[in-house]
DNA sequence: ACCTTAAATGACAGCGTTTTCATAAGTCAA
DNA sequence: TTGACTTATGAAAACGCTGTCATTTAAGGT
């Protein structure tokens, strides 16, 4: 039934024979077993069950050059939307003969590219990466691994293979837009560690801006630092210093929205009346603070789940082509903190 | 410099030709550099970085009967205690030859059996399990298994070897103690999921409320389901409604503290004034809520870290004994939510 | 210079699969 | 009945590495 460790560990050799078949038929059992005959696949049924056989994936990726693993690069750990991704995907592994293989690059190009290659050599399924700035020297061996790729997070990159997400602009562009429809006039942003998506959703709110009076950055207050609640207070501390009639801020992520609003609160200003605010993400805890604070959901637990499916319909060569591009959209959540005026 | 696919990637045979050496010594190279002469280790060292060799792993595996990974069960990847567990993990892996399989057992203690018989079958190099709540058999399968384990945070478990973690019915203790201490007379009790971690703070709750006058269980909420801010809320409205006298809730994780102080402010009522509130993991937003809420900080991240450090050690052979019992100890943190009466 | 001991290296035989490719046994039309 | 296929099965040869043990080389002691 298990591996007790005082007796060696069952074979294919060993269920061959118990099964009175030959290890090649057995092996076949478990990757064609359309290929066997009735009275074998039985019989070997059995046998596996009897011994409590279990294949042995380094032997099986020796002879046949390939893991089942699926590697999942991300560039935190402990950023809440990339929980979700992840547990999208693993969700969607469940029951199927594969395994990811998480990458955890701390938004580093250089790590990435050393993951990048150290998963290559392993020779996996492929590769799921979140975003799409990966180094020359990153890309060029993406671009030239004998496994599939798909990207996540953003549609706005230059592709490799598979491209799985949404367009940062558009839905930072919307939300803005969102505020202004609200009556909201003098709008800022905060942002926190301006990764590429964050620079998009940084020019979303230009877009959504530009023709409002006032110049175009002084409302704009981002930083290289990783985003936190109490950032979130901090900038927000920082634009009111510098531009006190700002009436709503667009933030690039929730942990800086919900910093904003306790900043808010402790400085008894009055969500939206003095100030409105607006997320990005949708995480969990939006829809709870006092007042709800709107936000831009975006799909992070589909699009774990698609990447993986993805990827295996692909090297089930179910005809996922190349260049194959999937927007996820997004979606204005509109809560108090964002009430018309 | 990179598997560019064209050309097969090269083996521990064309590193040897390259480096005029067997290629016996170049395996030692790798696995036991301090066994090769200065002269040898040169050459192949140039050899290697000329040729881009990289290990194939699974032929390791095979040969040597051991994977370099280490199989890291945790019961969600959505819940940010995990999410820093798993982070701390992988920053300890990094940079050594090992890595890390993670594996989601969703709470479901079917799952983690299976996961369990899954990861022994692939002759990890040991196993970090949270917990200590397994199934008969997969308990059996642990204690039978031919790798160490380490089981982490909790130490109120019957270990199986290596135990790292905390006492969770002291660190409650501690906590509604702290509320008494600070005038707090009618304690309540908000408790989502209650797993084994949940039930010890369960009880660690009622050995701090034991000599108060109320029957023992009429301020404690439970519900098996699991923890989310929206919950925190709406415990902390069925407790109100039960004991509207209640002046102080100890809250099992902190997201249901955060739904709580929420529902306060919804209800105008004022935090700690008319109402105390107490979180568990002290996550970061804690700090930053308004009023900021006191909790119990725990060592997440850095009980990733030993777990695989531990294993590292343990599997080098430095003389970690099984039975090894770690306790990383809890914190206090004391906030204007819990503020002296 | 010679013997003893330690350090460095290599030959060889697997590790448990999968991949050909060949063979044996059925199936079917003429 | 026969030849032409199809289907089911097996034999043997990798796959790229490591463990074991024997051998060579260098170092140390007298």
């Amino acid at each position: 039934m298990c591996p007790t460790g005082n007796k060696k560990t069952p074979t294919l050799a060993d269920v061959a024979e118990a099964a009175n078949v030959s290890a090649v038929t057995v092996s076949r059992f478990f990757r064609h077993p359309e290929k066997v005959s009735e009275a074998a696949r039985g019989r070997i049924e059995q046998a596996v069950s009897e011994l409590g056989y279990a294949p042995n994936a380094a032997a099986s990726a020796l002879a046949s050059r390939r893991t089942n693993i699926i590697g999942l690069l991300v560039p935190s750990l402990t950023n809440n939307v990339f929980n979700d991704v992840l547990s999208g995907a693993f969700d969607e592994v469940q029951g199927t003969p594969y395994s990811i293989q998480i990458g955890n690059y701390r938004y580093r190009p250089s790590e990435e590219e050393a993951l990048i290659r150290t998963f290559l050599h392993q020779k996996p399924l492929g590769l799921v990466i979140a975003g799409g700035n990966q180094t020359p020297a990153a890309a060029e061996m993406l671009r030239a691994a004998d496994c599939r790729i798909v990207q996540i997070m953003d549609t706005e990159i230059d592709g490799i293979d598979m491209v799985l997400g949404l367009s940062h602009t558009e839905a930072a562009e919307a939300a803005v837009r969102h505020l202004r429809e609200r009556g909201y006039q003098r709008i800022g942003f905060l942002g926190a560690r301006m990764d590429p998506r964050s620079q998009n959703r940084l020019a979303g709110y230009h877009r959504a801006v530009a023709d409002l009076d006032d110049p175009t950055d002084s409302r704009v207050f981002t930083t290289p630092e990783a985003s936190s609640t109490e950032l979130g207070g901090r900038l927000l501390s920082d634009l009111l210093a510098a531009m006190p009639d700002t009436d709503a801020v667009f933030c690039n992520n929730d942990d800086l929205a919900a910093g904003a609003l306790f900043e808010c609160q402790r400085r008894g200003m009055r969500v939206p009346d003095r100030l409105a605010i607006c997320g990005f993400n949708d995480l969990e805890m939006m829809a709870q603070t006092c007042p709800p604070i709107s936000s831009v959901r975006i799909f992070r637990h589909e699009m774990g789940r698609r990447s993986v499916r993805l990827m295996i319909e692909a090297v089930a060569g179910a005809g996922v082509e190349r260049g194959l591009r999937e927007d996820l959209g997004f979606e204005i959540v509109e809560r108090a903190s964002t009430r018309p005026r």
